[in-house]
DNA sequence: CGGCTTCAACTACAAATGTAGTACGTACTA
DNA sequence: TAGTACGTACTACATTTGTAGTTGAAGCCG
């Protein structure tokens, strides 16, 4: 049964700095200070004390390497979409996908082409006998 | 173009707050510090002392009556939901709702009769001018 | 060798959030 | 009318978040 851990909420922020790890994992805190800095115009000292917060709370790990500290996410996205998706879900549609797929479709360029697309796929998986 | 105001952005508890008005409009303080009280224990002087912030904030509107305050939400559970599903699609998938869609079917119950319905919903939707 | 640069570590601080107590007035009830 | 209950207004306080300065060690530049 797969239970989904202790369901990851990250804010905006934290959200970016641990896309950084995805993208480039084992990235110094200055690396990713840089992309941060770019994106925001966050001081390196602010993305430090955030990466040492999210290791706190166990979101990320770091290894240290003479003086510098190099940190990889320990969430997945996956897990990280999957947690979010489904607190949407209960919070906003009563727990029911098909409440936030016909959402997609009314407010957002989902064409029934794409659902005819997604449903293929979903037969296939099925017929393969799932994931 | 439908500008999706200023990015309704609700906490899980403030989210609770808020239902209850969608629910039942125009409750005074006590109806809701009382749903609040059933669903987590909260005291009725911290659901007002929340009603006032959010009403600072212009997600509620306050109306007197002698010595009570009725609420009202200001936003609609519809816009609420557009901005949060936006934001969920911004910051996890990139923006394309094929593949939050995609996540569903692969994580949820989500089957692809689900699907048909909704294209056959959609395609009506189209045919029919939009909204 | 003596600055200049680079980091981590520590400290700071304002805003928002979750939570609730106290004070004070109004109102119903005997 | 006195007492009790209810409800708002104010205040309080710990925690989290976003943001960054300061300090001090370590290493590089000339």
């Amino acid at each position: 049964m797969p239970n989904s851990a202790k369901a990851v909420a990250l804010s905006p922020v934290q959200m970016e700095l641990v896309r950084v790890l995805w993208e480039r994992p084992d990235s110094a805190t200055a690396d990713v200070a840089a992309a941060l800095a770019a994106s925001r115009g966050i001081a390196h000292t602010t993305v430090a004390t955030m990466l040492i917060r999210l290791e706190k709370r166990g979101v990320v790990k770091s290894r240290r390497e003479g003086r510098a500290l190099f940190y990889r996410a320990c969430v997945t996205e996956d897990a990280v979409r999957r947690s979010m998706v489904s607190d949407l879900l209960e919070r906003m549609f009563g727990g029911d996908p098909r409440a936030l797929a016909a959402h997609l479709v009314e407010h957002t360029q989902l064409s029934p082409e794409d659902l005819s697309e997604l449903s293929a796929l979903a037969n296939d998986e099925v017929s393969r006998g799932g994931r």
